[in-house]
RNA sequence: GCCGGGGUAGCUCAGAGGCAGAGCAACUGAUUCGUAAUCAGUAGGUCGCGGGUUCAACUCCCGCCCCCGGCUCCA
């Protein structure tokens, strides 16, 4: 929504409005009190253009200097002047012709070059006190209606996100209602700060990246237990399901990508390499190598669908500026599915793909919201198809009784898609699933076929899905979900067993080698330290459960729980090993052992 | 890739043209402890990499690499 609103800014088709909601509203207003500031404070500076964006607002500035922290604070100080003020904003109109003079002998450069693209007769400005900006509004009545805001960075960025532009300076800043709203964003901001996986996968020990593997992780033993676990999920649901789990090359010979279409439109992502004269690739995606597993044999009708699988290992060269922990890497791990069909099982296919999304989810507690993108002008194919595609799209969606936004145009060209956003614990959004049908792409690239029952060759369809995404990437967004406290079964240290001094150390290892028979991951902290100190690391280290053991536990055969931070209470060994398993079995997202 | 900010011990960070620093972690010892940090000691460095200026460079200059915040791109 809000992205709408910033592309059609970006665009400048000439609509500068902001949506008429009171939020979006304030925020494009309070972008203008920022840029009024702005100006009053260097003069000499061309403002370009400041929507209102989800969560905030900026403005873009082309000043020979960038604005520095101190800078920000100025500005924020001169900005509560003019909110003091309560000026108006007044609306006025001028032709077209009358704005260019206007902002040309004002020296606004780049307003001229929007009202140069812009088509209307007439153009409407905006102005409280000393400012006025061509804007198509709405604004607050006065400047008085701006409550809580806050700047918060500035970074450059390209004149209508064009890298071959001028790079101008963005000042992002965020205004709400209430002043509770805005405290609830800054926190917010904060707890995302103290969430982020890259901070809780070195204090954690879950991953490291190095200067000789940029976006690449080693994963660390506690990280590779989370991949491991997530795999073995994987691998559960998805023998459950028919699919047939393969393994692709890694490195490709060219041919390959000139057959597919990649070393065409994808050869800047690709990593090459020359290897006795022939140049090879490592694969950036699995799809047309999952050709070559469906063409290892004639398929009959009866085939169909063949559901073939592969964790595959990816690289794509993404510009160094881009990578981003495990958001952004250039070693994917993805979850990669290809499902053959005929088109007339195509929707029943995308259904149950829809199905086993929602069941993944619901196990980490994330809500998955549906994006069902149509056929884009330069689509390849017959309208037919794409009519009968798209309709098994939403047919496919209503089965499942989901919600879905609509975006028309979105596709790709050769077949349309659902894309599957997660909403996390602190209410960010992440695209990860995607499920996207091909009409054409595979099929007629790679010539795929497959005996009918009339024994007449013909053309399947092929769906692309993937559910985690990257596991990478997966891991990151779960990592900052759980805020690093991973459900049992996700736990790289399930549970320590803390001896109160060394006297009961016989009775601690008795524990530990019991749950350990019982295949739990469980450690022995016997350091030489205060019972207080260890249990404060096992709560630093967010381990599910500590099983503390002294004199009172060792002769009535028990352990005392501690379930994270919650004091759990005497429970017997026997009961807890049987419960802890359960649990980690049962793949459960809350800590039950011990609860009464 | 572009713009801005960074890179000093495993981690978090201070310092700065003239002997390289702290806290935590690690290691050793004392202590044997009942639910978020016991005390003492020891060790730990190519100050990102390469070049230059200088009697002397972690510090100044140039180039490169990597990281962070954005832009662009994207799973």
């Amino acid at each position: 929504m809000a992205d709408a609103v910033e592309e059609r800014h970006l665009k400048l088709t000439g609509e500068f409005d902001c949506d008429a909601t009171p939020l979006a509203t304030l925020r494009h207003s309070t972008s203008h009190v920022m840029a009024q500031a702005v100006k009053r404070l260097w003069p000499d500076v061309k403002v370009a253009i400041g929507p209102s964006i989800e969560d905030g607002f900026y403005y873009d500035f082309a000043k020979a200097e960038p604005f520095t922290p101190h800078d920000l604070e100025k500005i924020e100080g001169v900005m509560r002047e003019i909110v003091k003020a309560n000026t108006p904003f007044e609306r006025s109109e001028m032709s077209r012709a009358d704005a260019i003079a206007h902002f040309r002998e004002r020296g606004e450069t780049y307003k001229v070059e929007i009202l140069e693209g812009i088509d209307a007769p007439t153009v409407s400005l905006y102005k409280q006190g000393d400012f006025i900006d061509l804007c198509r509004g709405p604004h607050a009545a006065s400047t008085g209606a701006i409550k809580a805001f806050k700047l918060l960075s500035s970074s450059g960025a390209y004149w209508r996100g064009d890298e071959k532009n001028p790079m101008l300076w963005r000042i992002y800043g965020t205004a709400w209602l209430t002043k509770e709203d805005l405290d609830k964003y800054l926190w917010r901001l904060d707890e995302a700060k103290k969430r982020d996986h890259r901070k809780l996968g070195r204090e954690l020990d879950l991953f490291d990246f190095h200067d000789v593997a940029p976006g690449a992780p080693f994963w660390l033993p506690n990280g590779m237990v989370i991949f491991r676990e997530l795999e073995r999920y994987w691998r559960e649901v998805h023998d459950a399901q028919g699919y047939l789990e393969t393994s692709t090359p890694i490195l490709v010979n060219k041919k390959l990508w000139e057959e597919s279409g990649h070393w065409e439109y994808y050869s800047d992502n690709m990593f090459k390499l020359e290897v006795e004269e022939q140049i090879f690739s490592l694969k950036p995606m699995n799809c047309p190598e999952s050709t070559y597993i469906y063409r290892h044999a004639l398929r009959s009708y009866r085939d169909l669908p063949l559901r073939v699988a592969e964790i595959g290992r990816l690289h794509r060269n993404e510009r160094s500026g881009t990578l981003t922990g495990l958001f952004r890497v250039r070693q994917i791990t993805m979850d990669d599915a290809h499902i053959y069909c005929r088109p007339d099982q195509a929707q029943d296919e995308i259904s149950s793909v829809l199905a086993l999304v929602r069941e993944f989810y619901k196990l980490f507690n994330l809500e998955p919201t549906f994006k069902l993108a149509t056929r884009p002008p330069d689509m390849l194919g017959t309208k037919e198809q794409w009519d009968n595609a798209e309709n098994g799209l939403h047919e496919a969606l209503k089965a499942n009784g989901l919600a879905y936004e609509l975006k028309p145009g979105d596709a790709a060209f050769y077949g349309p898609k659902i894309d599957i956003h997660i909403e996390d614990a602190i209410g960010r959004n992440w695209q990860i699933a995607t499920v996207q049908l091909d009409l054409t792409m595979l099929p007629e690239r790679f010539q795929l076929e497959y005996v009918d029952a009339d024994g007449t060759r013909k053309r399947p369809v092929a769906i692309h899905r993937a559910i985690f995404g990257s596991f990478e990437r997966f891991i990151g967004i779960i990592t900052e979900h759980f805020a690093g406290a991973f459900p049992t079964w996700l736990a790289p240290v399930q549970a320590r067993v803390i001896p109160i001094s060394e006297k009961f150390i016989d009775y601690a290892r008795e524990v530990h080698q019991r749950l350990r028979a019982a295949r739990i991951r469980a450690e022995l902290d016997d350091r030489n330290e205060k019972l207080g100190y260890r249990i404060r690391d096992a709560q630093v280290r967010k381990v599910p459960y500590m099983l503390v053991v002294g004199e009172r536990e060792r002769e009535a055969g028990t352990v005392s729980l501690r379930a994270r931070t919650e004091d759990r209470g005497a429970q017997p060994l026997d009961r807890v090993v049987a419960d802890l398993g359960a649990e980690i079995t049962a793949r459960a997202a809350t800590l039950t052992v011990g609860r009464s």
